[in-house]
DNA sequence: TTAATAAATGCAATTTAGTTGCATAAACTA
DNA sequence: TAGTTTATGCAACTAAATTGCATTTATTAA
């Protein structure tokens, strides 16, 4: 994706345009997988730690990236394939986490939008998170 | 549940009776919910932190506890239901964590065992996290 | 019942994750 | 280009989790 692509998802979502900002969704949009706090900090090694976590966490309030629920106890994300805006998240597809890379990604699968929950309950999303082996670990 | 019945369960697990285990299982059981680390400190005051942290993780190894994936970065447990084993865990069951007062459960439903992902992936587990509201917030 | 052994606990220290305040720098607006 | 707003870096801080080690407790076998 192009520097000006990028610009323009940054822009749609209200955000100014800096050099973190675009590089981080660089890095998104090339990782394909999802990413850490701590990925960042390997790779993007030019900017504050404090800066990367500002970052994510405008990418997250704005609706380009989303948190991925995994068993860890620290947080993962992913970009939003669909539709999302900061009101309204539409994150109904599948997360799959290889058990031996460790590495979360986000499939295209739909998850689906209803589940059988006790009398009494009230449904307001669904995650689906897949653990198995992914094809490069094959 | 009997004091008697809960050193039956540490026994079964190969693991060493103590007052800090008899007590963390109680809890896990009296609550019925999902349980994090520092639930256990308020409630069990009278054990380190350390001690609670090493009791979690004890039980998560030999298969009587097992965690649950989340957003927020802190780890939750949950006992196991099934008959899960240190190498064979089998969690398919749904959790439901309440956006009011985010206390997570297991529910009794089962998870479909079966999920299509793309070609080259090997499924090992499903984990279906639904939030909502809880009987008790509605 | 006791002595020997192995494992669990408490405490202090450390590492890792995430947050906050504030001065400065950069981005946007007009 | 000047004025305004927002982002960044740095330092300090809070919170979560882990590690090392001396001491205590649980189990085992005499
Ligand atoms: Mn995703
Ligand atoms: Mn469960
Ligand atoms: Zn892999
Ligand atoms: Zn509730």
């Amino acid at each position: 994706m192009s520097q000006e692509n990028i610009k323009g998802i940054l822009k749609t979502h209200q955000l100014r345009i800096t050099d973190c900002r675009m590089d981080v969704m660089q890095f998104f949009l090339d990782e394909k997988s999802a990413l850490s706090q701590s990925d960042l900090e390997n790779q993007l090694t030019k900017y504050d730690r404090v800066t990367l976590y500002r970052t994510l966490n405008s990418f997250l309030d704005s609706g380009i990236l989303h948190r991925i629920p995994n068993e860890t106890g620290t947080a993962t994300y992913g970009m939003c394939h669909d539709t999302c805006t900061p009101d309204h998240h539409e994150h109904n597809h599948v997360h799959f986490k290889c058990n031996k890379c460790g590495q979360i990604e986000c499939l295209e699968e739909k998850v689906a939008h209803q589940v059988s929950v006790p009398f009494g309950y009230k449904v307001d999303g669904i995650n689906m998170i897949v653990d198995g082996i992914c094809p490069k670990c094959a």
